[in-house]
DNA sequence: CTGATTATGATTGATTATGATTATAATAGA
DNA sequence: TCTATTATAATCATAATCAATCATAATCAG
């Protein structure tokens, strides 16, 4: 179903405000329009002062956007995330149930995923839920648990109890390492064990990881490549994975790394 | 069996607030007159301000501005929660573990208690854990359940089952109805159910409600009056609160209402 | 009853949203 | 710098949607 022009734009309205700035072909992605109507959509905010229009997208005009070095720390790696994100939401359909690991890289998924009706979204993560709070067709289930300050992600034996009496189609997952030998690896052990959990409650398992996760070994292990329904990922990734994912029928998918702006 | 216009452009309204949206055609179809009939009503509704007409049908007018109609709420009795929230975090001491409930009323509670050191915060809202993301020396436990789009309160099953295993010192409850005969009351069942668990999961029960909420009484019961430790208001209570509060021996803290400037 | 009012549906020319095209402008790379 | 690439505004075509209008039927007041 298509979004109104009002809708959409309510919407490239918040992710600028939300990520600092946006580039017209992205934008054309995520909503499926042509570059015309992106661009009389940016032109029209910018006449009501709502964003400034720069070459190839339009940035934040509020002051509330404060210390571009942030924005800037945060975005450092949007552009591949908003990727890998998107290539992973073309794995999602109407009427799924999934579930969206916490983390900086699966959050631009749930950004992505609004638009999709009739979708359940399990997480374990404050900001990921708060990210969907105002998308009233998606049904959203937060798993409960300790906050961990540090991550923002909810773990532990509530999060995993919680998991116990779940099952989703699809399970969305974060990593910090991704190796042949060392298999899918993450600092702390508790949040190993959440993902764990989860990997053991889903049909079809995916890890979103960028392409510096390829051969890091981490602390504590959740899984093995072998568990894995596809691995979502951008740029060079070493042949011998290449190699190891088809050999194992294991999906490897690679958004192309072509960069813009900046 | 045909409708009344009122009728009609009622369940209207309550179709695109429920789903933030309607087209046209949908509408046309679902009420099975003309599409002349919907556009009038759909533009009587704009002038009421009580929609947003765009091409092709209507957007709610309360999902497009959501964020300021939230501040708005949060701040319609924003002086008088402030002085209840400061009152009721006078009653929780370093080391509590206590459950803050969801809701407007005791998110400036969550703000108070910042300061305090060693306090494990139980909570069933993504808007309160948020507030306490970065505060490290609190341990913030979420209940995890259903996202309520309305109250941002997680709810059910789930987060019913999280109670389960928990209990805690001291519980502070928000209410929407509480009165002699009636009780504590809420409009939503699924919330009095996960607000009846809170109350039997803790040792000490608080009611944080302005004085807008004496002799109300709402949909769904979650429990007596005499199931509370005390209750937290501001204003001019009725008397007979007064006597009957003594009379059951429950403590009942009432803010002055012209404490502090402003 | 009659005449007025109201709600509705049908018709139609006008308006809007959108995508495609193309010549121009801005940017990046050599 | 100059050239290749990319983004842009301007234009046009088209399909969907709309407002305005009128006709009809139901309802209401007297």
């Amino acid at each position: 179903m298509p979004l109104y022009s009002e809708e959409r734009k309510n919407r490239i309205l918040s992710d600028i405000e939300q990520h600092g700035r946006a580039s017209v072909q992205d934008l054309v992605e995520t909503f499926g329009v042509s570059e015309s109507t992106i661009r009389r959509d940016l032109n029209e905010m910018e006449k009501e002062k709502l964003l400034k229009r720069t070459h190839g997208g339009a940035v934040s005009n509020d002051s509330v956007n404060f210390e571009p070095t942030m924005i800037e720390r945060v975005d450092r790696f949007y552009q591949e995330k908003q990727k890998i994100a998107r290539k992973a939401a073309s794995y999602i359909n109407n009427g799924d149930t999934i579930l969206v690991d916490a983390g900086t890289t699966t959050l631009p998924l749930v950004e992505a995923i609004k638009i999709l009706k009739e979708l359940t979204v399990v997480t374990n993560s404050v900001v990921h839920a708060e990210a969907l709070k105002n998308s009233p067709h998606i049904e959203v289930v937060v798993l409960g648990g300790r906050l961990r300050h540090e991550t923002q992600a909810l773990v532990g034996p509530i999060t995993d109890q919680a998991l116990d009496h779940l099952h989703v189609d699809k399970a969305f997952l974060g990593t910090n390492g991704i190796d042949l030998s060392g298999g899918l690896t993450t600092p702390n052990i508790i949040e190993a064990s959440t993902k764990r959990k989860m990997i053991d409650q889903a049909t079809e398992i995916y890890v979103l990881a960028d392409n510096s996760k390829f051969g890091k070994v981490a602390f504590a292990k959740f899984g093995e490549i072998s568990d894995l329904t596809g691995c979502i990922t951008d740029g060079e990734v070493d042949l011998s994975f290449v190699e190891a994912f088809h050999q194992k029928n294991i999906l490897l998918d690679i958004v192309s790394q072509q960069e813009e702006g900046r």
